[in-house]
DNA sequence: TTTATATACGACTAAAATTATCGTATATAG
DNA sequence: CTATATACGATAATTTTAGTCGTATATAAA
């Protein structure tokens, strides 16, 4: 409960490679993946998610690979969540209407709040204080 | 991702719904089933387990149920839920160390340090904050 | 003292979400 | 050309979560 998913593990282990490596160069996933034990294939189409969502850029072809191409600092933790698992919620209901209990439910307020909270605790960490 | 379970939302409710129960009288499980749309033998078993967690007391017998036997006030959130559901982290390392990347992990101490601070919104928020 | 109602609890099954793999296509450096 | 690397939809395996079943025990009330 309230685990980060291995995805999102893996994207935060991969995007911080990608920036401390020496400039000039990207790096590969087959680098990342063997580096740190990642499954490839699995890793290949996170880092593939992330170059749509525009956080990296790829290079093809021998010797390519990925590069940051975002600005980590200007991305909040939580933005960097919903990006790469969607809506970011302690329940479905915050997103999601259909829910036996929505119409009896007695701890929606104060579940709401609690939620709020939380996104607020990862809306104010920068990407940055991971990857840096 | 960093939801709570069914299990524990199943919980709240019924803990709220105990302790706004009329004085005198005990909420039976059947009751609180029915009328929040709770599968009644999943929500038996939950409040067996508030019970020997020592949050609730049971009346056993017709007119049996359920009363709050806890302050809830002195109780967090992060408590509660690691009464129901154990070891509250946002990555299994935390408290467990069979982990692949470990030896190499890049991003051990700023996600430690993230959870940590999860980990002290839900210590600062008491259950009574829900339940109230 | 019998009956109906309610909690107690281990074992098991079902469903959903997560994690991982497969197959094929496209780009490009050498 | 060829080897290497990204692109990506489909599918399979695994794990976690959710829910059910069967049986035992306690007790109020008829």
């Amino acid at each position: 409960m309230l685990k980060i998913t291995r995805k999102v593990e893996y994207a935060l282990i991969a995007l911080r490679h990608i920036q401390n490596n020496s400039s000039g160069t990207v790096a590969s996933t087959k680098e990342i993946a063997t580096t740190y034990g990642i499954p490839q294939q699995l890793l290949a189409k996170i880092l593939q998610q992330m170059g749509r969502e525009g956080l990296i850029s790829a290079v093809k072809g021998p010797n390519g690979g990925y590069k940051i191409s975002a600005n980590l600092n200007e991305i909040s933790l939580k933005d960097f969540f919903e990006k790469i698992e969607g809506p970011l919620g302690l329940m479905d209901c915050y997103f999601n209407s259909d829910c036996n209990q929505l119409k009896a439910c007695n701890i929606l307020t104060p579940i709401q709040r609690i939620n709020q909270n939380m996104r607020d605790l990862f809306s104010k960490t920068s990407l940055q204080e991971i990857t840096q």
